[in-house]
DNA sequence: TAGAGACTGTACGGTTCCGTACATTCTGAG
DNA sequence: CTCAGAATGTACGGAACCGTACAGTCTCTA
């Protein structure tokens, strides 16, 4: 099943450059997956100093950069379930860094905006992002990135094709 | 944010291709991030149909390929914690698929291997792994995985060696 | 102007995984 | 041989999400 796991063999820790332990037999797909979680990782790791975690930090830094907006829109921003995104709104709120202002226009929906404080912290979380994008793009030219940006979006769109397909049997 | 988050609007749906929605200023690592978590949900949908998810696939069909091997190596291999892998062998052994050898030369580890039943399961697996990998490298040249991989695995080495940094702060 | 249907946020139970602590067992230095 | 240290698997508490069900609100149609 090398496609879905890992290499065989020794423990991988993490200062050892995923290149020196590559295997031979190197599949796309496990090394995407890989590739993802270790940036994930990199990204909750440098908001931690932020006492945040990648998904907090995202919703904060969203709403600076897009303004206040109900919690649905930010599900779907963060890609999330709306239940989840009421509770990381509760975390937020809790820690003064959003707040929920009644929709003057829907008595249903809050409109999440962050506070001063909150402000504050989402302009940390923006240049702690550009920050670590930079590193991460370390030795890659603007003309691979594209063509990796390229490559990826056919891949995302091929699964989602393929699971389409499984849906309809 | 948007390096960290969706892109705004309207619910994305999963019948909708990638492309058409996706931002002008289409950031790789978000792309990233959501390619691998689309890849991930395909193989999920995918195992559905026998009853396991990737996790539980990815472990049958492991020690298909590799062989019977302890849970330490498994959680390597499969990039989980041993707490993790102990359970996820409880659940695939109560289901008859796996059984747990002891071994002769160290009385402390189990010998995870497929039973009859989880070899035939693994199988379908491995089947259905190549069918999978297949329709979502529909389109896309082996010269061009060859380059995604190598980006991917710059990016990896990127990633973490900015946690590295972090760590020694 | 009702009233059906769609939408918003919340409650709740379940899943998957992590991290720490622990008992057991192995290993290697003295 | 002995014993400190390392390694193995397990128990337990917690975090992050999901999915479903639900009670309020809108909205559109007849």
């Amino acid at each position: 099943m090398p496609a879905l796991v890992g290499r065989p063999g020794f423990t991988m820790n993490r200062s050892t450059p995923l290149a020196l332990n590559s295997p031979p037999w190197l599949r796309v797909e496990t090394t995407m997956l890989e590739t993802a979680r270790d940036i994930r990782l990199a990204y909750d790791r440098r908001f931690e100093s932020l006492d945040l975690n990648l998904t907090q930090a995202s919703l904060v830094g969203y709403i600076a950069e897009n303004g206040p907006m109900n919690q649905t829109q930010l599900a779907s921003a963060l890609v999330l379930g709306r239940a989840a995104t009421g509770s990381l709104v509760d975390q937020l709120e809790a820690r003064g860094l959003v707040e929920r202002v009644p929709d003057p226009d829907d008595r249903r929906v809050w409109l999440v905006e962050n506070t001063k404080a909150g402000a504050k912290v989402a302009a940390r979380v923006i240049e702690v992002d550009e920050q670590l994008r930079k590193q991460i793009r370390k030795g890659i030219t603007k003309a691979e990135r594209q063509q990796l940006a390229e490559l990826l979006l056919k891949m995302s769109a091929n699964a989602i094709e393929s699971m389409d397909e499984t849906e309809s049997q």
